[in-house]
DNA sequence: CTCCTACGGTTGCTCAATCAATCGTTCCTC
DNA sequence: GAGGAACGATTGATTGAGCAACCGTAGGAG
């Protein structure tokens, strides 16, 4: 039970700052791009994969969402014609999701958005060490998480 | 678009710790104490005003919420009589949201969730030094980010 | 005093996300 | 092979949160 300020004060300061900044550019890429953050994380997922494509689960498990809220928001994106489904012959019990030209096009219309956080994030107040520092830390706490769940 | 690797992924890692972090609370309070994270966070905000009340827009300014879901909230604890709902006649446009001692109960029997996030954020893995780099860090983003806002 | 604007809070509607249950497919064991 | 367990994804139902519209109260201008 040993109490610790500023370790305290660490965690609060970490969720708000991940929640402004989330926040931030979450109205922005709504109103800019008509997508929400999550949408938007999953396109750049998508696009940041070689072949453009990743299982329902894969995305699930990497951006942190449920099955099934993934589903729904495949759902979504496809409406819009942003992905496409895929059921590959060999299992057919996965889908992929595969991200269309069109669905690129609507990333590089969040494009603006996205940098509009940067600022916050890539200025010179934040020098490469404080870069380096954060990730050191950030992979610590990931690394224990990750073992925890 | 890609151009600082680094910072993309400390952004991305920050978003990814926070969740985990935040999501793991969640978790725990509503399964060993019935609340929501957002619940508690009111239910705590109330217990450390003096008088153990605050106005509805006054929880909704602090905490970083809409007075919509204020409302709501503030109907979910009445209904389990964690808090009451007071008018003051020098006013009544106003409500205050009042913590009774059932609400005072409840958070007690929330510390130990709260505490069981600690490991991650606490145990020796992470170093004094370590979380005085995050402190740091998290504090030139949030200088940052509230001159945005 | 009366109007009328501003304020604080609530309500209707919509939406995204979750859990639990389910469906179809594949793998494994006998 | 045949049967059952495991897997991947989806569906139904519920929930928490947001926006926009609204209601009652307070305060100010004339």
């Amino acid at each position: 039970m040993n109490r610790d300020p500023e370790r305290e004060l660490a965690w609060l300061e970490l969720h708000q700052v991940s929640a402004l900044l989330y926040d931030g550019l979450s109205r922005r890429l709504e109103a800019e791009a008509g997508m929400t953050a999550a949408e938007h994380d999953v396109l750049w997922y998508l696009a940041n994969v070689p072949t453009r494509r990743a299982r329902m689960s894969e995305i699930a498990d990497r951006l942190q969402m449920t099955r099934s809220g993934v589903t729904r928001l495949i759902d979504r994106l496809e409406k819009q014609s942003w992905v496409a489904r895929e059921s590959p012959r060999e299992d057919r019990r996965t889908t992929y999701a595969v991200l269309t030209a069109e669905g690129t096009q609507a990333l590089r219309r969040s494009v603006p958005a996205v940098w509009s956080v940067r600022p916050a994030m890539f200025d010179d107040r934040l020098t490469d060490h404080d870069v380096a520092d954060l990730r050191r830390v950030l992979g610590k706490l990931l690394h224990r998480l990750d073992i925890i769940s």
